[in-house]
DNA sequence: ACTACAATTTAAAGATTATTAAAATGATTG
DNA sequence: CAATCATTTTAATAATCTTTAAATTGTAGT
């Protein structure tokens, strides 16, 4: 993941309605969630909502896949774990984690 | 970790300087490292580095410790695990997960 | 074809953030 | 105490994001 990408995938999540967005699709798993059913259990107008989907998408943060009428949307499991991979890589050095004492994996929660 | 200070730390990062500055702070470990010490390595302007760490702290992301007349910054590990686990928590609905098919960590990289 | 539905697009107004250069603070050294 | 060094603050400008409401696209049902 470049400096780049990393920073677009942060400032599409560093926003109270597109953070609510994708943790709702986060915890939805692969099956994803319709513009409408997000709305209705976020209380999002459809215009913002698709406006906040747009950005995440365009972040690789989430994909579409349409199905008639209705897109599901869905998290990008793998973008966000690279994300995560990012912002604790080579922690404390890489030597012996100062933090919690690990060998590797250091600074995991 | 609330949504509101989520959002805060997640705008703190989403900027190519203050995740430049904030990686290098994780790698440098609890011993951080100071402004100028920062500057030179990135090659920032003193003015603006001082605007970003401002940022970075009100974020909590990163803690300073003046001593004399230079100020050690370093990265706040328990705020940046936080961060990370708000953003996968309960991944997939808390059951098996469908990514990684570990039965919890779900979605851990 | 006509109507209704799901979702997106547009354009303008409003709000927030970043950059620059200059000035100021506060701690050390000679 | 004057000079210097490390860092921060200020204020103005420039750039970028968000929101709103109205109009639009595309699909499905009658």
């Amino acid at each position: 993941m470049t400096p780049t990408q990393t920073v677009k995938a942060l400032a599409a999540l560093a926003h109270e309605t597109r953070l609510a967005v994708f943790r709702m699709l986060v915890q939805a798993g692969s099956g994803g969630q319709t513009p409408g059913g997000i709305a209705e259990a976020l209380a999002i107008a459809a215009s913002p909502l698709s406006f906040h989907l747009k950005e995440l998408t365009h972040a690789g943060l989430i994909a579409a896949r349409p199905d008639g009428r209705k897109i599901y949307y869905s998290a990008n499991f793998a973008a966000m774990n690279e994300l995560v991979t990012y912002l604790t890589e080579n922690c404390c050095g890489g030597v012996a984690c100062e933090v919690t004492g690990a060998a590797d994996a250091c600074c995991a929660p």
